[in-house]
DNA sequence: ATCACCTGTGGGAGCGCTCCCACAGTACCT
DNA sequence: AGGTACTGTGGGAGCGCTCCCACAGGTGAT
């Protein structure tokens, strides 16, 4: 026993030295049934693993992380104050589709809020440390240097939302231009023909494609895309409401809305209303998003659903080859990927 | 130049060696004044701050974790499912005031669900690892193991609300009977008489102790506590409703309620127009939570403010505390604190 | 002058892992 | 027989810190 006792902080937890001794093995061959290697022979594993089972062994995350330089923990970074992310269900519904496709890996999740600039300030030297293998970046703002950051650092990198210009990052978005076309085709084969557009904050790329979207469906089918019904918004349900009255006042013999948001929908159907249109006997409305307010809206909303949930999951996805990959050929002069996903057009009795 | 090059994985970031080198010292008196140890002279001091400056040198967390044995990291340890930790604006609160307490400190935090029990499973291996300092446990169920994990494996842990028997763990409450007491002293205040009460799920300890204060704040009065008025609810709208109609059925004469949260409030006024009260002028209705819901009340709802965000603050100097005594004097016997803050009652036109 | 005791400082010895080289053992060609 | 190659294994050499002992040099009491 006694054997030359230094060690001993006694009810210290078992390194794999002692689980090496106890197994009557090296030290290297634990560490390798530990990580899983395939060179370790069946009699071999079985022993070590009793000795791990025995003595309670959990790996000591700070020895791996410091030995190979890695520490199993990806950070999902929000560069948003806290109140937005609870706000907007879009967060929620990433945060979903992450812990989902994070739950049989070994990976941590870190959540991270950097909407104060000393929020930043400490994010910028937490990533300088090093103490994430990567990073996915939700809600980027345009003029944003948090990616140039990363690229900087070298950190594996994944962002929601269109890739703007500069950066360099890895990025998952949903379809915006399709999903519009979706939205006034569906109008479209509905028999709708004075088919008007509000439209979100047109400083958001998300917003300016779905515009495209709008107008290429119109001029595809061979109709006149008429400017005038083309009114611009923000996202938001006031911003519905000046829209909306803007355009009755305009083209008063519209025939169907296409809104940016369901939340912009809710403030032009409330403008419609009381305008004495019906819905959608006089007037067809459509939203985007699909989000809680959609199904409850009277009449329910025809909304164009977006995966976000799966985007969390392919943002995952492709973080976690991109950590992998990031050993053997760094930086191999390949594009970075830009995945796209598709929407869905869910069809309900606005419509 | 040149010294014996084998270090240089080249662009590698610099070490606490490299700077001393740098500066001119030892090891030893980098780390110290990185760790700002006192016993440094100024010109030292100086010197190596420069050389840190100059080659933007950053700690190594796994190092400084290995050899110190401490992570600088604190979980924030949901033990629900993700979606009620985002319906419910309690979570966001007491994140809110985590956040601020903790942003002038050099440690992270983690946020970590536990709801299923996959999830439960990786948070005890993680807990086992000693990944982190010390763990914020917030909305813990009767019969929940993680307490009990917690003082096992010795790691510092406060838990939110209060204190259930068994468990030895620092806890910070809000003041339940208090918070009741204020309300139905307030009802009799304005006069009322037969105040009925609609409580919380009683197997939740808080929801007991609002019935406590409401039958004291009767008795002391000299009000006579008639068992009749009091029927139980369960924190929900729907509880609310039924509650509310058995309460109208027996006891017609009934002038006020008082409801264990806000959202069994809102049931209850609806209950209450649909059989022609008014209110307040028939009724008057108070509830608890001072949440949204509340201030958006038609009319607004008087309401028992808890200090949530407050809370998060305490239990964060609570914890960060207790994870500073625990080198010196590991458990001295001492009671473990239970804090109890006090509420406030929120008053607005519908009482 | 001697001792005691401060303050500042350098650097050895780990912390518990991973990585990788070395090597025994076996297998299958020449 | 000798070579070549592969499998499984042991253990040395770090990773970049913190802790602590040693010690130089100063200061003041005896």
């Amino acid at each position: 026993m006694a054997t030359h006792g230094t060690r001993g902080r006694s009810g210290g937890r078992p390194t794999l030295e002692e689980v090496a001794a106890r197994a009557g093995v090296g030290r290297g061959t634990v560490s390798r049934v530990i990580n899983g290697s395939p060179r370790v022979s069946d009699a071999t594993r079985a022993a070590v693993e009793a000795a791990v089972a025995e003595l309670g062994y959990v790996p000591n995350t700070a020895a791996r992380a410091l030995a190979a330089n890695r520490t199993d923990a990806i950070a999902l970074v929000v560069p948003e104050p806290e109140t937005r992310f609870f706000a907007e269900p879009y967060f929620s519904d990433i945060l979903k589709g992450v812990g989902a496709e994070l739950a049989d890996t070994e990976m941590q999740l870190l959540l991270i809020f950097a909407g104060s600039d000393k929020e930043r300030r400490r994010l910028a030297q937490y990533l300088a440390a090093h103490r994430v293998d990567g990073v996915l970046l939700v809600s980027v703002h345009a003029d944003d240097p948090l990616p140039d950051l990363l690229s900087q650092l070298e950190i594996p990198a994944v962002i929601s939302g269109p890739r703007s210009a500069a950066e360099s990052l890895t990025s998952v978005d949903s379809d915006n231009y399709g999903g519009a076309r979706s939205a006034v085709e569906h109008l479209m084969s509905r028999g709708r023909t004075r088919i008007a557009h509000i439209t979100g904050r047109l400083d958001v790329y998300g917003a300016q494609r779905r515009v495209d979207g709008y107008r290429d469906a119109l001029r595809d089918a061979g109709h006149p895309v008429d400017d005038l019904l083309i009114e611009p918004g923000d996202f938001t349900e006031e911003g519905g409401h000046r829209a909306m009255r803007s355009l009755l006042s305009r083209c008063p013999d519209l025939d169907a809305v296409f809104a940016a948001s369901d939340v912009t929908a809710a403030g032009a159907r409330q403008v419609l209303r009381e305008a004495g249109r019906r819905i959608p006997d006089d007037v067809a409305l459509v939203g985007y998003d699909d989000s809680a307010i959609a199904r409850h809206m009277d009449p329910p909303l025809t909304s164009v659903r977006q995966p976000i949930e799966e985007m969390g999951r392919r943002m995952i996805d492709l973080l976690l080859t991109e950590i992998a990959d990031r050993r053997p050929a760094m930086s191999r002069g390949l594009e970075r990927p830009q995945m796209v996903l598709a929407t869905e057009l869910v069809t309900r009795a606005s419509s």
